[in-house]
DNA sequence: TTAATAATAGTAACCATTTCTGATATCTAT
DNA sequence: ATAGATATCAGAAATGGTTACTATTATTAA
């Protein structure tokens, strides 16, 4: 099954690359509908699932909702506001640092990471509470 | 809405202290299913939900299908093996660690973290591929 | 022991995600 | 260029995990 080139992955991957606030796949196909007004939820997700399996983006877990897709594949960390569910880089390189260290001390084979930080985000710590 | 004490409840986070696979939602019915037939999955889930607000046991998010429960709050990171799916303890002392560092850098307020990583387990290895 | 109310079982609803199907787009070899 | 071969698509339906609802039961405090 050799990959197809096709013009709704092109634009998906473009919009991950352009943008910094990891989003949801619904938050993707938002965007994308203003381009292909008919592009379907279910194109999303697997060009998505494909995209990441590629290594081409990173599909992120979270503890609120939804999973999240960032466009930058370089090792880093993030942060999730519990309040208002943004989610943000964390500008470090503790990912390659931690994995060696971590790989010394297990005989399962460690070949990534996902290390995400949870509280209330700057934004939100203004607004009070 | 003070608390009041519920058997199954008891039960739930007594067969989660007991364990150290990190059950899904599901695992822990099948358990408490051998001891009270007719407790409902929701009971399940309303009550890991609970107890995890509460902070007696952890939730932890993986990239393999269902949320993942830990009896063991002590800070921990996790290693998920992408072949059987099967849980482990990283036992080691990062999250403290890595918090601070991580805080050092960063306007928002950190609480918690999920430190975890993917790979191939021991057992799978062992397996061959 | 009774009254107040939290928790339950069972079921239905919900949301995120995946799968299925017939139609369309891309690619390869003429 | 053309004609298969087949990956991808849109749209809809199905799935899986989780939460919400409701009438009943269990726990608790007076």
């Amino acid at each position: 099954m050799a990959l197809k080139y096709s013009r709704q992955r092109e634009s998906i991957k473009a919009n991950l690359m352009h943008r910094t606030d990891h989003p949801t796949a619904d938050m993707v196909y938002d965007d994308i509908r203003k381009i292909y007004p008919n592009i379907s939820l279910g194109t999303v997700y697997r060009n998505l699932g494909l995209l990441s399996a590629l290594g081409e983006i990173t599909r992120l877990a979270t503890l609120t909702g939804a999973d999240r897709y960032d466009g930058n594949t370089r090792p880093h960390s993030h942060f999730v506001c519990r309040k208002c569910g943004c989610v943000y880089d964390l500008p470090n390189d503790i990912p390659g640092e931690i994995m060696e260290t971590v790989q010394k001390g297990t005989a399962h084979r460690i070949e990534e990471c996902s290390l995400m930080f949870y509280g209330t985000c700057e934004d939100c710590r203004e607004e009070g509470s």
